[in-house]
DNA sequence: GCCAACGTTGGC
DNA sequence: GCCAACGTTGGC
């Protein structure tokens, strides 16, 4: 099983919109490199870090779980959609673009901040701390993602 | 294939 | 709102 950050802005889809709908597919992904994690390597049962990017503080803010493997992102090809890709309509090109789904698992009673990441010696290493980093979707490793849990009180790692 | 210009991300 | 860092585009 692997585990992982998955980012989003909480002003357009954060964790309390995920555990009002449970389940939600994970939508606009428009990077290769974050597409290739979803395509390629999660899997049912995989379990992510929601991150709160362009937040007050930007953080993780919870727990979720994969359980539906990747499958099409048709926003891509969806007009009226944010994520529409006028690239892969116009060109006849097949879409490239995937989801998976993620499942709520927990709400961290507060949002471990992207300050208490850097500031903890047993997250060396994570991705999200690194300067210039803006991949939206990254692999954790599990001592690391446990680590955050715990920092989040989670109920369900105890 | 190089690389300048441009658009986006995301912390602050 | 600013802007550094990054990814993409497109002329050559």
């Amino acid at each position: 099983m692997r585990y992982w950050l998955m980012k989003s802005e909480p002003s357009v889809y954060g964790i309390d919109d995920l555990g009002r709908d449970g389940v939600t597919g994970w939508e606009g992904v428009r990077n290769y490199q974050a597409r290739n994690f979803m395509r390629d390597e999660m899997r049912v049962g995989d379990m992510a870090l929601f991150y709160h990017s362009n937040a007050n503080p930007p953080g993780v803010a919870g727990v979720m779980r994969v359980v539906r493997e990747a499958y099409p992102d048709d926003t891509a090809e969806d007009v009226t959609s944010p994520y529409y890709d006028a690239k892969v309509v116009a060109g006849g090109n097949r879409n490239p673009w995937v989801r998976v789904d993620l499942e709520w698992v927990e709400t961290f009673s507060r949002t471990i901040s992207l300050a208490e990441l850097r500031e903890e010696p047993k997250l060396d290493g994570l991705m999200v701390t690194r300067k210039g980093m803006r991949l939206s979707i990254q692999p954790v490793d599990k001592k690391h993602f446990v680590h955050i849990c715990r920092l989040g009180a989670a109920h369900f790692v105890r």
